[in-house]
DNA sequence: TCTGGGGTCCTAGGACCC
DNA sequence: TCTGGGGTCCTAGGACCC
């Protein structure tokens, strides 16, 4: 049987949930996120605040800049959590197999569905009616044999697109796209490749397997060599090979100050405990992150024999991991906690669930108390009161 | 320009064991 | 008195994505 996956992928999802639930917005350039003041980024932006050369990951400063006149908003992510388990539910009315990549994307695996559903750009068409009548929101979707097509498939007539790649055309769809915008070649392999002198996945084609593996090493080889024939390199696999929870922080000021520190690890340590113990999962490494004045990064992780199971012993781990890693010649600029190879099974003693929410209330007592005493201090307030 | 926050996967090297 | 090979676990860093 021949396979059929659709990517569908919400065009401009943050702007346009706010375009929607905010009229006023329609029609106008619209920034979510990039507050002015504050150090950050553009997290989403509306197809006429792209016009100004707006686009997501870029600078609030720069935002700013080439479009002073543009609508500022923060962003609100659990309403987007919520538009997106709707249209999430709309996808598994249509597909038997639903794939969430992201918050707003996912693969649907529509193979063998014809029969059921119909032909895949009705269905596509369908879903796409779908999800404008009941969220007034607007997706695109690719569709091709493999996900890996379909990924760019659905980013190929953007916004509002449908398009699928045909039967034996794959490698000409293939090379209609710079080899720069595929998906998984970022600035650093388009560097090595254009230094290289390769600019056309035809090129890549052409290349020896040895050639391209002394290159690249045999990962990346082998990557390389999957998308330029238009196969799926084994993108989004259905099983993580590893899950991970964390938080982190940017100070709207880099700090020097070690009791600012520890409070915003006791903070972090409630944080990632208890969204540990939401998902049903347990860890035994801890991790911690460091970004400094320079905007130099640092992590270094502890493993201990047993899952960590209560925010006191988080935090005090932390402490020790903090005063491994920073030696006070550099203000740190992010700091941040989080749990490596989590396992999902959890931990075996359902005990540790039987009061989660019990422990809930008390983390938020924990944090409201934190709060009120944070808001003596003035730098670090807007970093904690910022997370709800 | 002055660079968020949350993830996954890969790699290279070291420790340790048989 | 100059030495193996393989497997597994752990760590730190880096690439990439949304």
């Amino acid at each position: 049987m021949e396979s059929v996956f659709f990517c569908a992928d919400m065009d401009a999802f943050f702007a346009s949930v706010e375009q929607h639930d905010n009229p006023d917005y329609v029609g106008k350039p619209l920034i979510v996120g990039g507050i002015e003041g504050h150090r950050g980024v553009v997290s989403a932006c509306s197809y006429e605040a792209r016009k100004y050369g707006v686009h997501s990951a870029m600078p609030a400063s720069a935002a700013h800049r080439l479009c002073p006149n543009g609508i500022f908003v923060p962003v609100r992510m659990k309403r987007y959590k919520e538009v997106s388990d709707h249209i999430m539910e709309i996808f598994s009315r249509f597909a038997p197999e639903v794939i969430q990549n992201s918050i707003d994307e996912a693969f649907l695996d529509m193979t063998g569905t014809d029969r059921l559903m119909g032909i895949p750009t009705e269905v596509a068409a369908k879903i796409k009616v779908c999800v404008k009548e009941e969220t007034g929101l607007t997706v695109s979707i690719g569709i091709g044999e493999n996900r890996y097509l379909a990924k760019l498939a659905s980013d190929y007539r953007k916004p509002d697109g449908l398009y699928q790649v045909e039967k034996g055309k794959e490698i000409e769809f293939i090379d209609s796209i710079p080899l720069k915008k595929l998906w998984g070649i970022g600035k650093s392999t388009w560097s090595h490749l254009e230094k290289a002198g390769i600019t056309t996945a035809s090129q890549i084609r052409n290349l020896s397997d040895t050639l391209l593996e002394g290159m690249f090493g045999k990962g990346a080889a082998e990557f390389l060599k999957a998308v330029a024939r238009g196969q799926d390199p084994g993108i989004c696999a259905s099983e993580p090979k590893s899950r991970s929870v964390s938080n982190e922080t940017t100070f709207d000021q880099d700090v020097g100050d070690y009791s600012v520190l520890k409070d915003t690890l006791l903070w972090l340590s409630h944080q990632i405990l208890f969204r540990l113990l939401e998902k049903g999962w347990s860890s035994k490494t801890l991790a911690l992150k460091l970004r400094l004045d320079n905007f130099s990064t640092s992590t270094i992780q502890m493993t201990q024999e047993n899952a960590f199971t209560s925010a006191e012993e988080v935090f005090q781990a932390s402490l020790i991991l903090l005063n491994k890693k920073w030696d006070r010649r550099h203000n740190v600029r992010l700091i941040g906690l989080g749990f490596q190879n989590a396992d999902p099974a959890g931990t075996g003693q359902p005990s540790l669930f039987e009061d989660i929410h019990e422990k809930q209330n008390k983390v938020e007592k924990a944090v409201l108390k934190l709060n009120n005493r944070f808001k003596k201090s003035q730098v670090i307030k807007a970093a904690l009161l910022k997370k709800p």
